[in-house]
RNA sequence: GGCCCCGUGGUCAAGCGGUUAAGACACCGCCCUUUCACGGCGGAGACAUGGGUUCGAUUCCCGUCGGGGUCACCA
């Protein structure tokens, strides 16, 4: 009896591995295309970093007119979570990101080297697991959980180097005979890889993003087939990327001291090893320490979170570009309106160690993102993100034509406005101008530097009945405002004040801020001859009526 | 603990043997024919540390310290 029976025996059903060499043949690409992928597992959340992390590939495979796919790791039924699959999709989806090839829904593909979902592939995997049996690289394991964590509790007593390997590799040693026996005695075993390594020699690799790193070969017998039938994932990885024909493996950076296993993979398997891009980890500071976004412990750390605070998926693609290549900044200044399909991604740019997230640039970037949107843009993103998340913003922006005044204000021109982040931005930067809210509600007026009461009310007497005059134009507007500061000794001009501040009482600007604020209770309002206009006669002359009785 | 990676302002980061050590966000000040913004200009702020190598080290080497990753029938 030999190797050959073995494999039988274990898998007497399994294809011979040339039927899917022949069914997943090498793709017939251009030169220097990138075939790349992303490969999560369906675990009901999509981590900023695996945006991130398809974003990038995404636009490689762009770039270079290759392929990008979406494969769903779904070896671990122990952690799958119901429309895991539709999740995921549709959260790329929404941040733009749409994949040529793989899983588009629970249980449909699209493209020819599928499936691209683990748990379908099974007899694949379990081809080339015979393959390697009928070797002898691969063999099965009669080791239980028990055996395994004693055995780890001597190494660790003896502090020596935990795992499956030399001399505590017990079954890698046992004859094929007795092997067979014990299988057909019906006793329970897993595949574990013969691993020919040695860790007393180095291997070097060189990572797309980490640049040349050595470590020791190797020699861990790992499982590559588990006791419900499926791989694990440095097994499916192999053949996987290697019958996807994967040109680029890029993935965070906790696989990066698995390369020297997934290397021996692929040459015992006979496999061409794909070039591999280990990402540096989004951070977080806590409390002085970097740690990776946690699932449990950070909302920003999932994409959902992004919706739910409207941050404009432009936004966060754009600070992920920043993070990705620091030179993006750069072009974007060069380039501000072209769109970020035209930046061109380097991977050997990437940073190698990880960075902090930084929430307040986000948001910056949101800002001119959105300062960017024509006015109907705003408007149909804000009522679009309202409609999930705000009852009473999407109530307000039933008035289609008067949101639409108020989000044109300053808007559309060179220097645009940059007041709202986030949609979820909008109502707080709006309410003030809907009556029906502003009316209602009591304000405290945070005047500045002149908020004497009497003053104040002597400035707001004044303007009402000499000088304000709905059918001003902006220019009337802004002589009458300086007239009137003259009338009650302020200084008309700033720059009169500044060189002589003891002759005046206050400024110009000084008195125009008591109308803002007795306006709309604000120190920050865009242009007030503007709002002025929208607000109407019948509204100011509520509104400072109501701030003179306060 | 073993192995691997990393250490430039608060954050993201250029620079890779000789630089006044870029830039962005945040912060401060000034200017922008009224304010709020936008914008412009300017400011404060950094090469973890100790040894080498070198005429010269932020850049190269070693140690220390600090941070991160990984050591599953999880991915």
């Amino acid at each position: 009896m030999d190797y050959k029976d073995l494999a039988n025996l274990i898998f007497p059903n399994a294809k011979e591995i040339a039927y899917y060499e022949e069914k997943y043949p090498e793709r017939n690409l251009k030169e220097g295309a990138i075939v790349t992928r992303f490969a999560p597992s369906p675990t009901g959340f999509v981590h900023i970093g695996g945006l991130y992390q398809s974003l990038i590939a995404r636009k490689l495979a762009n770039q270079t007119e290759g392929v990008f796919l979406l494969r769903i790791e779904d070896t671990d039924q122990k952690r799958e979570v119901e429309n895991g699959i539709t999740d995921i999709v549709q959260s790329l989806d929404r941040f733009g990101i749409e994949p040529d090839e793989g899983m588009i829904s629970e249980t449909e593909g699209k493209g020819d080297y599928g499936p691209y979902r683990q748990s379908m592939r099974k007899e694949i995997y379990q081809s080339y697991a015979k393959f390697l049996i009928e070797q002898g690289k691969a063999y099965p394991c009669f080791c239980t959980p028990e055996d395994l964590e004693e055995m780890r509790a001597k190494q660790e007593n003896a502090k020596i180097r935990p795992g499956y390997y030399g001399v505590w590799a017990k079954c890698r040693n046992i004859t094929v005979e007795e092997t067979i026996k014990k299988i057909e005695n019906g006793e329970k075993y897993i595949i574990r890889f013969k691993s020919p390594g040695r860790e007393d020699r180095k291997i070097k690799h060189h990572d797309v993003i980490k640049g040349n790193v050595d470590f020791p070969e190797n020699d861990q017998d790992i499982v590559i087939i588990k006791a419900d039938g499926l791989p694990t994932y440095h097994f499916a990885h192999a053949i996987d990327d290697h019958l996807m024909r994967t040109t680029h493996v890029i993935r965070g950076d906790e696989w990066l001291s698995s390369v020297p296993l997934h290397l021996q993979l692929f040459h015992e398997l006979g496999f061409k090893a794909p070039k591999y891009a280990h990402i540096a980890p989004i951070m977080k500071n806590d409390n002085g320490n970097k740690r990776k976004l946690s699932k449990r412990k950070d909302p920003e750390a999932a994409v959902s979170y992004y919706d739910e605070m409207g941050i404009p998926k432009e936004a966060v693609n754009e600070y992920l570009l920043n993070i990705a290549n620091s030179n993006f900044e750069n072009w974007r200044r060069a380039n501000k309106d072209k769109a970020i399909e035209e930046f061109d991604l380097q991977l050997n740019k990437m940073s190698v160690s990880g960075a902090l997230f930084d929430m307040i640039k986000l948001l910056d970037v949101g800002k001119t993102v959105i300062s960017k949107f024509a006015a109907e843009e705003v408007y149909d993103n804000a009522l679009n993100w309202a409609k999930t998340y705000d009852k009473e913003l999407e109530d307000m922006l039933q008035n289609k034509e008067y949101a639409l005044q108020l989000f044109g204000i300053e808007r559309g021109n060179k220097k645009p406005r940059k007041d709202i982040a986030k949609w979820s931005d909008v109502k707080e930067n709006i309410e003030y101008m809907y009556d029906n809210k502003f009316l209602a509600k009591e304000h405290d007026y945070p005047y500045q530097v002149i908020n004497e009461k009497e003053e104040v009310d002597t400035i707001l007497d004044l303007y009402l009945k000499k000088y304000y005059d709905e059918n001003d134009d902006k220019q009337q507007w802004f002589d009458k405002i300086k007239e009137l500061a003259g009338e009650l000794g302020y200084a008309k001009e700033v720059k009169e004040y500044k060189a002589n501040p003891d002759a005046y009482k206050a400024h110009v600007g000084d008195v125009s801020t008591v109308l803002r604020v007795a306006l709309t209770a604000r120190t920050n309002t865009p242009d007030m001859y503007e709002i002025m206009q929208v607000l109407g006669k019948e509204s100011i002359e509520k509104r400072l009526d109501i701030a003179k009785k306060k």
